[in-house]
DNA sequence: CGACCGCCTTGACCTTGGTCAAGACCCTCC
DNA sequence: GGAGGGTCTTGACCAAGGTCAAGGCGGTCG
């Protein structure tokens, strides 16, 4: 048994969220009504696609991937959810024949709280300033999702490891940023739509190159002005 | 000089917008209010990826596409636009600072309405109710990219042609449907992320299989269910 | 009518990244 | 310490699709 969280923590821990940062108390306090905590088992699911959808979902520790399979079931990661991001939202404004567009599943051992459509619908009729900042997150990933298209197909793999990697680096450090891959490396290919072989091969071309160094997970960027150059659009874009 | 519309012209072509459809008179007046009308000639440029977003569209007639440059130029259709289509919408909540994230250009010429990002920000906040029509078509929006990105990565050229031309049979019709081409087959090549030649290499294979008749822009079905069997997963999915 | 232009098609070749297979490395557990 | 398992790396090979180049097939315009 682990000690009971005061409403205080919880409302801390849900404002980490985009979604429920803007919210008052008393709308949290609705929200946690209808609120429920799950477990997961590192490769469990936790929905399937084509699924009702009928919850939605606030990742509290652990890491959860949003994946679609193909005909002979090799996986595309379209998202990996990290602690203090909500997933599956969208889907509840699908009405109540809304289904998964994607599978979850928990990549590591993973907390969660999840949701009931039916009282968030009510609680967004309540309270309308909520829809917006749910507009806005969803403009963000319909962004996120235009700008991963365009590097599938635009772009090739060693391209898009590199914005990866570039995308990674921790802020405020000048010389030789260190990366810690967080997620194992078959997990990354498959996010960037590349078998775990070509994302190694990659990696070994850029150490050749003495762009980088790496040594397991973690990767030094020597050269990080270099790695700019390799993605640099020549014209404005 | 063409003849002025009436309101309940205007009315009726507004709400052939998912977007639109469920408004009220009232709400459309004061949508209205804000309105402006625009024309494009072929090959003109409406907005360019990275310009301030402060106003979203409504197609009245011919073709836009949206699309992304990549560093040597060559561009990806993300979406074409069709008539009683709304665009840019979504941007509309990034804020003031918010920027297209495509560029769009007009196919054929055009003719659009342009609606004012403040007027329809307040226009939303007098009107709650049509933030959910909002939240329901974006997340709509945001399956679609969903699926693309599936079978970009997923699935081959000949997959994704193949259910490009199944989602283009006119309904209704039982023995070989005739698709007619709307927009020029380099724009569906980009559509699809591959390259004219390549789309014509397919086209090419698929008649020979006997599946297809091509002639010009006018393509036969010859085998509906040998089609479907092509793109079949083997497993629900 | 014939030159020209845009768009599509076809062919030859090449690059990228996927597949298959073998082994290296590392960690845990007995 | 050693066996076993997962993950990563490396190599050899292959297939899909991109690139380059040439030509066909209407259209339009002078």
């Amino acid at each position: 048994m682990m000690t009971p969280m005061t409403t205080d923590e919880r409302f801390g821990e849900l404002r980490r969220a985009h979604l429920f940062a803007e919210l008052t108390d008393e709308q949290l306090g609705m929200l946690a009504r209808g609120m429920h905590e799950i477990a997961l088992e590192a490769g469990q699911t936790l929905f399937r696609h084509g699924e009702p959808a009928e919850r939605f979902f606030f990742l509290r520790e652990g890491l959860v991937k949003l994946f679609r399979l193909g005909p002979d079931g090799s996986e595309k990661i379209i998202e990996i959810i990290k602690p203090g991001e909500t997933f599956a939202e969208a889907v509840m404004f699908m009405g109540l024949k809304g289904r998964y567009p994607v599978n979850a599943e928990a990549v590591s051992d993973a907390r969660l709280w999840t949701f009931n459509q039916k009282n968030f619908l009510e609680m967004l009729r309540q309270a309308p300033d909520i829809a917006f900042g749910l507009l806005a997150s969803m403009s963000r990933r319909l962004h996120m999702l235009v700008n991963q298209i365009e590097s599938l197909t635009l772009q090739n793999a060693t391209y898009r490891l590199v914005t990866y990697l570039l995308e990674h680096i921790p802020s405020g450090v000048k010389t030789s940023p260190e990366i810690q891959l967080t997620t194992p490396k078959s997990v990354i290919a498959s996010r960037l739509a590349i078998q775990p072989e070509t994302l190694s091969r990659i990696l070994a071309r850029l150490r050749q190159g003495g762009l980088i160094e790496v040594d397991g997970p973690r990767i030094t960027i020597r050269d990080v002005s270099a790695l700019r150059r390799l993605v640099q659009t020549p014209e404005g874009g």
